[in-house]
DNA sequence: CGCCAATCCTACCAACGAGGTCGGAGATGA
DNA sequence: TCATCTCCGACCTCGTTGGTAGGATTGGCG
């Protein structure tokens, strides 16, 4: 399992943001993105502290409150996203993260027998291919995916497999 | 934490068979790798039995038994081997898995309120990525990676990372 | 002003999976 | 026969995660 569902909970909050996106309009309250989504408020309420903290959402208090992206869907990339979640996306535990940006490699069977950590080479790769993929992905993308109706998501999704292999 | 740790036992098990590469030569025992690796040599039982689910690896049992390769490292590539050991590569739990080839995309928000799922793109972008990265790498490549000294590490990682943004 | 609707914040909990162990039952060469 | 090795299932323990409870603030609005 790559991602906890606390970031497809997030994902899908931002998504939800982003399908109206007023630059400096109205705020959406949590409560209707729960309900919007059939996901739990409560739970809702700390992931989206979460993105408050990264700077990727602000908030307003009080009564008719509620939040708004800080930019435009096109300038929020999903590794932001998922980074402000997950805190780290290392494929394994002996990667250890520092936190301050990029996960810093700090591999426990280093130089033990004379030989470099095999895996470490395929971990780093991995690690690598998903980054690009989420760097790649802006947060208008999903929302326009999403805006289309669920026929047209097979050949959608079609079109994106293609897309991956012969790249 | 995209792999687990069995995954990283298992991958290291198979790189340490792959260095002794005789084709259909003497077996070694888990008991030598245990010991090399500083593995615990009864939770390498149960991964083992995975790989040799797999077909990745043959036994012989007795005295003087062990496992052996049962292809030369070039034709292994790591998908098979993180495939035989994880069964699948979903990246949230909304993926079904089939444990018959491809996990099969099967996610609980489809056509609820007349849009797509949003997240499905981003999570089958990703799992794409992780799956191609995978598929390049085969066994013989960690092995040649490991025989180097802990010091050359640094410089093959970076020219890794410089293949990886420039592609 | 007083209510209500929101964000905020902390502590707490239950379930699950993952890492790991134990003990034994077959196989097989020396 | 005996040491050694694969095989197999039951069992345990710990950390993480998803999720809840309950409140303290903040601020619009009648
Ligand atoms: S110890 Fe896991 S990558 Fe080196
Ligand atoms: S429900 Fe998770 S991808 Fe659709």
């Amino acid at each position: 399992m790559i991602f906890t569902t606390k970031a497809e909970y997030g994902v899908r909050l931002m998504v939800e943001l982003g399908r109206q996106a007023k630059p400096g309009g109205a705020a959406t309250s949590l409560k209707a993105i729960a309900a919007a989504e059939a996901l739990p408020l409560a739970y809702l309420e700390r992931i989206v502290a979460l993105l408050k903290k990264a700077g990727l959402v602000e908030s307003t208090r009080g009564a008719h409150g509620g939040y708004r992206l800080s930019r435009t869907p096109a300038e929020i990339t999903m590794d932001d996203v998922v980074l402000a979640l997950e805190g780290t996306v290392a494929p394994m535990n002996c990667f250890v993260d520092d936190t301050d940006g990029s996960s810093r490699v700090l591999c426990s069977h280093e130089s033990d027998s004379g030989h470099a950590c095999a895996t470490k080479l395929l971990w780093l790769r991995v690690q690598g291919g998903v980054m690009e993929k989420l760097a790649q992905t802006t947060l208008a993308e999903l929302v326009e995916f999403s805006h289309r109706e669920p026929a047209a998501t097979a050949s959608a999704l079609k079109n994106e497999q293609e897309d991956l292999t012969h790249a």
